[in-house]
DNA sequence: GTCTATAATTGGATAGAC
DNA sequence: GTCTATCCAATTATAGAC
């Protein structure tokens, strides 16, 4: 399961990307210096540009590392036939182990003073996919009879914060509850289902 | 309703309030220069320092000013009497109206960078009784036989998820949509009720 | 790949005039 | 209550030795 590489014990490039998120975590990216990531690691601050082209470029590294997977899940989920119901129980399964298995802290990563950065502008472009994906599945699950006719746009806002609330608490290698990635995709799926005993119990593991 | 001074048209000091809130969601707390707030403002930078003792107290003053509100909000609800439905139902609809009527842009309040700084220690003790008070309406709906059997910390995150949400895209004078707090409280309690049909449908404006 | 040294800028906060 | 002037510490990034 945890195929993605710890980033404690690999190489100086990953300890920095490790030790950064934790510190843009604690402090903000903005006042995060670079000597600051660079005592985490123990090297000193010049030695940073050898790895990253500047303190950008680190942050650029963390939010693709996360965004991609998730947009790739989430509009594979989107676009593929079935009920909604399963296919967006079964989206929020996979992001949620997604993200708590992430070796980096992301909690710094999806913040306004990043996201409205023109620095990091992919991300805005990236993030608007992820959540008309999300507001896709919604519509169709309500055109299909299986959601209650809810307004999609607060749906896709109320799962996104759901998501991040998990991305805050677990992600960077803290250990979550066994049962969070279920617990979210049936607390969200028992509030759309117009039957809650239509509710998918599916297990990818099973 | 909107009973709160509007930030933008009062004396220099709720001024100051206003411009530091919408720099705090933008930039983050720490990065956000005093030169930044009085230039927003309209003032110099050592102007500021007869209003406010340092940056960290203007920071304070806008954390206190959210969170004492909701923390009283939220233990009146969860020490009343009556069904638990009904109580979380209304403490919902109030807390998202309370978010979404502040005068200030709280993003950058309630981040890990704030909420991790020892200097905002009293903020730790708040939330805390917060989440608590939250957890509490949670177990009472569960022992009452209202709430499923769900586990009432994963539900406390996921409401914190969902009002931390609502705060960062409408606080600060940003127009929420109209029926947003009904539809927080109605998906939360759907997600919560064995029977969907116990909903809580008040609406203490009628 | 890491180091020392440093350039060029910007940070929070104070002193004291008006 | 706002201003000018200023202190001292800290910032990102570069240059060049090893």
């Amino acid at each position: 399961m945890a195929s993605i590489t710890d980033g404690r014990t690999t190489g100086t490039r990953q300890r920095i990307l490790y030790e950064a998120s934790n510190l843009f975590a604690a402090r903000g990216y903005h006042a995060t210096t670079t000597r600051e990531i660079a005592d985490a690691v123990g090297i000193r601050q010049p030695s940073l540009f050898h790895h990253f082209r500047s303190k950008g470029e680190i942050l650029q590294v963390l939010l693709t590392s996360d965004l991609d997977r998730s947009v790739a899940l989430v509009e594979s989920a989107a676009s593929s036939p079935g009920p909604a119901a399963d296919r967006l129980y079964d989206f929020l399964v996979a992001d949620v182990e997604l993200v708590c298995g992430s070796p980096y802290n992301l909690s710094g990563v999806y913040t306004d003073e990043v996201t409205a950065d023109p620095d990091f502008q992919p991300w805005v472009e990236k993030n608007r996919r992820f959540e008309d994906a999300i507001e896709k599945m919604v519509r169709d699950g309500i055109d299909a009879g299986e959601f209650r006719r809810v307004d999609a746009a607060f749906v896709r806002d109320a799962v996104e914060g759901i998501l991040l609330r998990a991305l805050m608490s677990y992600s960077g290698g803290r250990a979550a509850p066994t049962n969070l990635a279920h617990d979210v995709a049936t607390f969200v799926l028992r509030a759309l289902l117009v039957d809650p005993a239509a509710m998918p119990s599916r297990s990818s593991d099973g």
